[in-house]
DNA sequence: ATAAACTTTCAGTAATTTCTGAAAGTTCAG
DNA sequence: CTGAACTTTCAGAAATTACTGAAAGTTTAT
C-alpha cells in the first residue's frame, strides 16, 4: 500500500473536505484511498496508511457502506475483507447526491408537511405558514426534479449538461415539440 | 417578538438542520426567525427570542450576511439595526446553493487541476491521476451546468422543473430543433 | 468633548464530535 | 471444541467547534 505524494495530497484534501461533504475527515480520507487505489485494500492497510486506529477504520468503513460508496470484495484464500469503490465515479457522485438529499431535504419536507396541517392561530402564524408553504413547494420541486434527472440515466444527463445554454433556447420552442405538456405555472 | 408554537417548531428544526446545510445550529435558527418573521427584527430581539448571547447573535448575523441571506434594514428614528431576508425564498435557496458550491466544489477543482499538472511518477500514480481526471471532469460539468441553470432565471428554471419526464422526450428529438448543437460525448 | 445606545471582538469555557484501544464478538481451520 | 485471525463495539480521552460575556469599538445626539 504505497502512498505516493500525489495520492497523499488527494487523500488529505478529501479528508479536509469530508465534513463539508457530509461525513468526517477520516471517512473522507478512507474514501479517497479506496477510490484512488486500483487494487482492493484491507482495513488494516487503510489504518496503517492513514495512521488511524483499527477501530476508527472499522467505523469509517461502516459509514461508507451505509452511503453505498464502497463495497466488500472477497479475495479467495484470504480471511480478511478487502474494499473497493461501489461503482464508477459517476455512480459515486450520484450516491452522495442522493444520500445528502435524504439527510438534508427529506426531514425538512416531512416537518413542513406537518406544520402546514395546523390552522394558523393568528396573523403572525398565518404569515409564517405562507413562507413555510413556499419553502415546502420549492423543496418538493427540487426533489422531484432531481429524481427526474436521475431517472434519465448517465448518458442523457450528460447530453443535457453538455447542451449548456441550448437548454434555454430549447425551452423557448418546446411547446411546438411537446404540445400536450403545458407549463403549469 | 412573539414565538408562536408554529414558529418555534420551525426555528428549532432549522437549527437542527443547520449543520447539515453548511452552518451551525444558531445560524440556522437565526435565519429561520428572520425569514418567518414578517417584520424587520433587531439583534437584541433575536438574542432574546433564541436565548443566546448577544455576542453569538452578532456572529451569526455576520455569517448570514456573508452568505448574502439577510440584509440590514434601517428603521428611521431607531438607532439599532434591524434585519430582513435578502430576498424571496427562491433567491435564498439559490444563494445557499451557490455558496455551497463555492465551499464544497471549487477548492477541490482547484486542487485537482494542480495535481493533474504533474507527470505521474509510476503506474500507481498514473492510475490515480486517471481517477482524479474523471472526478475533475465531473465536477466541471456539474459546475458549468448549475451556472447555466442559474442563468436561466427563476421562470425558465421552473418551467424546466415542471416539465418532468418531458425532458427525456425532448432530448430525444432535440437534434431536429437545434441542429448546430451536436452532442459532444 | 461626553455620554448614551448600540455593535463587535475575543479569551476562556462549554458542548459536541471524533478517535483510540482494549475487550467482546465472529468465523473458520483443524 | 479450541485457538488463530480477523472485525466490531463502546467507554473514556482528545480534538474540534460553538458560545458566553466582559471589554473594546462605533455612532450619534447634545
Amino acid at each position: 500500500m504505497k502512498m505516493t505524494p500525489l495520492i497523499t495530497s488527494a487523500v488529505m484534501h478529501f479528508g479536509e473536505m469530508g465534513s463539508r461533504w457530509g461525513f468526517n475527515r477520516t471517512v473522507g480520507q478512507i474514501l479517497a484511498l479506496i477510490v484512488l487505489h486500483d487494487k482492493p485494500i484491507s482495513a488494516q492497510e487503510i489504518a496503517d496508511g492513514l495512521n488511524i486506529s483499527r477501530g476508527n477504520t472499522s467505523m469509517g468503513l461502516k459509514e461508507l457502506q451505509s452511503w453505498r460508496l464502497i463495497k466488500q470484495h472477497l479475495v479467495p484464500g484470504e480471511r480478511k475483507e478487502f474494499f473497493i469503490p461501489a461503482g464508477d465515479i459517476w455512480t459515486l457522485a450520484n450516491r452522495v447526491f442522493e444520500e445528502r438529499r435524504k439527510r438534508e431535504i427529506d426531514p425538512t419536507m416531512s416537518l413542513l408537511r406537518d406544520l402546514l396541517l395546523d390552522t394558523p392561530a393568528n396573523d403572525t402564524e398565518a404569515n409564517a405558514q405562507e413562507k413555510l408553504t413556499e419553502i415546502h413547494d420549492l423543496l418538493e420541486s427540487v426533489t422531484a426534479w432531481s429524481q427526474e434527472l436521475q431517472n434519465l440515466g448517465p448518458e442523457k444527463l450528460n447530453t443535457l449538461m453538455k447542451l449548456g445554454s441550448g437548454v434555454g433556447r430549447m425551452l423557448e420552442i418546446k411547446d411546438k415539440l411537446l404540445p400536450g405538456k403545458s407549463t403549469v405555472n
